[in-house]
DNA sequence: AGCACGCCGACT
DNA sequence: GTCGGCGTGCTC
């Protein structure tokens, strides 16, 4: 017998080199034989004279002369009980073959920061009420489609305009799950994981059965949260993307709340992730189905439940992995219609000599709705510092002739670059569609909003004292505190006109908005990214959405360069489908998602050279083991050329062929490549 | 990621 | 003659 020896596979918990093994082999000592289990952390000794941590991600019985040679033993067993189960494990490795990841990153990013102290959070109470909803027959129907599906791995799009009620279905669906003695895990964009929102959660089903895991937790709250959903003793988790993590023991349903928003794709560290696709394997893994509720899904996820659809209903026997389309096209609120939608177009106010940022309708919009008492929102999308040129006479906007997204003035070569091809372009002196000479370099921001609605408003309103103007973005909100006397001003009828990006469109009581002015629709538009129209028709319903949720139906004024794009327009008449049907041709014609995958590899460097050497090194590697099926971008220049003092330079990895080409064994070998699979953009 | 080993420039 | 630069490679 004593040449048998009980070995255990350790997972460490630091970031170990890709091309080798992942998963190492350790001794395990005579007085730890039967206390070792998968998931438990152990420390190790690594390398030269290193102790580390490390996850047990199996044990087994091995012979020992021929095996143990070289094995070192276990050091320590950190903790009685093990801190993932199996399915996680499973989950972590599917996430590192899929996302090209080293294994140990992905179980530390599924870890909570282990800390001694743990103190019970505050519950604040929430008195529990029952209210007899009557829902519509639409919300019926998917409830009970969603009923029929629980207990299988399917994947539900819930497509509902905003105020048709999702929560509604969601609440209804999680009371049978509950019911089943399960637990549910709701994903939240980041942004929405306000007070209003769990409120609702928190009065239909206690707050004590609620685990809430915002970013502002501190880590002993994390951990407590974590233990209790461990224990099951929470049974709803609350959470943005990284809430896919949650240690839940019998899992029943997920839901992800406004699936389309970039904010569940990690792209800042590794894992990066989309906890779109870890929650359907996680619906495969616990054999639950998946609901992803949307205004605007986004054009990937409709293709593919819309596609599949089409398969099942073609191929019989099918077992799991159903899709399912339900949608709620109407408000709740039957008399609330979807707030009128005015296009304004900024080539016409040029023209009629208004200079101002603020078009004439605008202007006379803000007058009224401020005399009337109501509240407005300016909304200015000002993400990064995308620059473009456009002709101020006929809108042109030079693009690439091989890839269709607009090309990106460079400051320090003095030219147009086009960042999905690295093609070159000179500056034109004179518009090339229409001769004239007036062209503009473009980039405004929430700021400078602010100083021209003060001009104006000072102007409009004589000596009168002007009313309280509030600017929300990344820059007013870094002080602490700023936040929430924002959000306090705001809600209690203070501020008037809330300027913002982003940030404002999501969880702000809207009851008392009659105007939400769009500065320009322009911004995302013409980013040099494949995704700039879903972009601007996501943003520009959503923001729209804003304006009318009273017993007002609101307005909302849209200003534009480009009244006639289809995304534009689309927004406008509040129109998925349409949407939906032009850009799925776009994709289609140019190759882009979801007829194609992408791979977004980054190299850098503080010396340039080398960063672009490495990047060509890399694109020789990829040209002589790569597939015929891969068409290899660049290198090109990154969007941002430089960051933290190293310069940056892409490759694109597009698969033709093969939308399910399995990347790893290329992409395992590429060391010092920073590799994003299914980037968000390719900026 | 760490931490070794290893092979070339300016210093007590 | 050594100290130390960070390039390369390995960790059961």
């Amino acid at each position: 017998m004593s040449n048998f020896k009980r070995v255990i596979n350790i997972i460490p918990l630091t970031s170990v080199n890709l091309g080798s093994t992942q998963i190492f082999t350790y001794l395990v000592p005579l007085n730890l034989h039967d206390h070792l289990r998968p998931g438990q952390l152990v420390r190790v000794p690594f390398g030269g004279r290193r102790l580390i941590l490390g996850l047990v991600s199996s044990v087994e019985m091995h012979r020992l002369p021929k095996e143990a040679k070289g094995l070192k033993e276990v050091t320590e067993l950190i903790g009685a009980t093990p801190v993932l189960t199996e399915k996680h494990i499973a989950l972590a490795n599917w996430i590192a073959k899929y996302y090209v990841t080293p294994l140990g990153l992905v179980v530390k990013a599924m870890l909570p920061k282990f800390v001694k102290k743990n103190k019970d959070p505050q519950i604040t109470g929430y008195e529990k009420f029952n209210p007899d909803y009557i829902l519509t027959d639409y919300q019926k129907n998917a409830v009970s489609e969603i009923t029929r599906a629980l207990g299988s791995p399917s994947t539900i799009l819930l497509h509902g305009i905003t105020g048709s009620g999702k929560t509604e279905v969601y609440m209804q669906v999680i009371e049978r799950v509950l019911f089943a003695g399960k637990q549910v895990i709701i994903l939240v964009p980041e942004i929405s994981l306000t007070t209003q929102a769990i409120e609702r959660f928190a009065r239909r089903f206690g707050i004590e059965r609620i685990a809430l895991l915002h970013s502002k937790l501190r880590d002993s709250e994390r951990l407590f949260m974590w233990q209790k959903i461990w224990e099951n003793e929470k049974q709803i988790i609350i959470g943005p993307r990284s809430a896919v993590f949650a240690p839940v023991q019998d899992l029943g349903l997920i839901i992800m709340d406004e699936e389309h928003d970039p904010s569940f794709k990690q792209y800042d560290q590794h894992p990066k992730y989309h906890a779109r696709e870890v929650a359907g394997k996680l619906s495969e893994l616990w054999i639950c189905p998946l609901i992803l509720g949307d205004a605007t899904p986004s054009i990937t996820s409709y293709f593919n439940v819309a596609s599949n659809i089409d398969q099942a209903s073609m191929s019989r026997g099918e077992t799991g992995g159903k899709s399912i389309l339900l949608t709620l096209p109407h408000r709740i609120m039957a008399d609330v219609g979807l707030p009128k939608v005015r296009v304004v177009d900024m080539r016409k106010e040029l023209a009629a000599k208004n200079f101002s940022i603020f078009s004439e309708a605008l202007k006379a919009e803000m007058i009224m709705k401020l005399k009337q008492n109501k509240q407005i929102i300016l909304f200015l999308n000002r993400r990064g510092s995308a620059t473009f040129i456009m002709c101020r006479d006929c809108a042109y906007v030079s693009t690439c002739e091989h890839c269709q997204v607009p090309l990106v003035y460079h400051l320090t070569t003095q030219s147009l670059v086009c960042h999905h091809c690295a093609r070159n372009y000179d500056i034109p002196t004179a518009c090339p569609a229409c001769g004239g000479a007036r062209i503009k370099y473009f980039g405004i921001g929430t700021e400078a909003v602010e100083e021209g609605l003060k001009k104006f408003l000072k102007e409009e309103l004589k000596d009168k004292e002007l009313p309280l103007i509030v600017r929300m973005d990344r820059d007013s909100t870094a002080v602490a505190g700023a936040h929430k006397q924002i959000y306090d001003d705001w809600t209690a009828g203070r501020t008037r006109i809330l300027i913002g990006t982003q940030m404002i469109s999501k969880g702000w009581d809207v009851s008392r908005v009659g105007l939400v002015g769009i500065i320009t629709a322009d911004t995302i538009l013409h980013l040099p990214d494949y995704r700039s129209n879903e972009r601007t028709f996501q943003m520009l319903t959503q923001v729209a959405g804003r304006a009318g949720r009273g017993s007002d139906p609101g307005v909302v004024v849209l200003q534009t360069y480009n009244p006639e794009n289809f995304a534009i327009q689309a927004a406008k008449l509040h129109d998925y489908q349409g949407f939906f049907a032009r850009e799925i041709e776009v994709r289609k014609k140019f190759g882009y998602p979801p007829f194609t995958r992408l791979i977004k590899l980054v190299f850098s460097h503080p010396d340039r050279e080398k960063a672009l050497a490495l990047s060509e090194r890399a694109v020789n590697l990829l040209r002589q083991e790569g597939s015929p099926g891969i068409e290899i971008i660049g290198p090109i220049p990154s969007f941002i050329m430089r960051l933290r003092g190293r310069f940056r330079f892409q490759v694109i990895l597009k698969s033709v062929a093969n939308v399910d080409f399995d990347f790893y064994p290329l992409l395992a070998k590429l060391a010092d490549a920073d590799i994003d699979i299914d980037p968000e953009s390719l900026l």
